[in-house]
DNA sequence: TAAGTGCGTCGTT
DNA sequence: AACGACGCACTTA
């Protein structure tokens, strides 16, 4: 028995305004929040594991924090956040997203500085697209230079609406 | 102005 | 070794 269990994950939808986004959870925490669309795509998955007190009190939590957060309200109170699927850069940039307040923006080059590493601009990006917990990690608020809106992995529309509802200001 | 090219840069796969 | 959700300088229309 020298495996180590593997980590047990539960799966939660969550129906908004917007359609069903699919909630992962860890014994760490929220390791994932995917949109609507992505969450079709992994949906048959209905395990029905006791859902242990914890992951209900977290999934409330959620549930409410994402309805506010597609309000474009900051977050009242979140669940802990499982960063543990991202390498020690992932995450470091992960934690700086969390910096960013609702109705605000940074650059790409901002946050790359944040870092202490000006240049790792490009790397930035990528770690926005490895953002495993949309929304509530805000990736959608790192914009290119200029305020340009740069991209967004999957759905650049998911970008400029939520950008949009937080009254944040942009160029495309 | 707007659009396209080239290159530096760096973490990840 | 190749590839980006970038940034900047520079060239064309």
């Amino acid at each position: 028995m020298t495996t180590k269990a593997k980590e047990q994950i539960i799966e939660l939808p969550i129906l908004t305004t917007d359609g069903q986004f699919l909630a992962r959870y860890s014994e760490a925490g929220l390791c994932g929040l995917e949109f609507p669309s992505e969450a079709k795509r992994s949906q048959p998955k209905p395990t029905t594991n006791h859902m242990s007190p914890q992951v209900r009190r977290w999934h409330r939590a959620m549930t409410k924090a994402l309805g506010g957060a597609l309000a474009g309200q900051a977050p009242t109170e979140l669940p802990p956040l499982d960063f543990s699927s991202g390498t020690s850069f992932l995450q470091s940039v992960w934690r700086t997203l969390l910096q960013i307040a609702s109705g605000q923006t940074w650059t790409y080059g901002q946050v790359a500085h944040a870092l202490g590493k000006p240049t790792a601009v490009r790397a930035v990006g990528g770690a926005c697209g490895a953002n495993p917990i949309t929304v509530l990690v805000p990736c959608h608020r790192v914009l290119a230079a200029n305020h340009r809106l740069g991209g967004f992995s999957g759905d650049l529309n998911w970008k400029r609406t939520l950008l949009k509802r937080e009254g944040a200001k942009f160029v495309g």
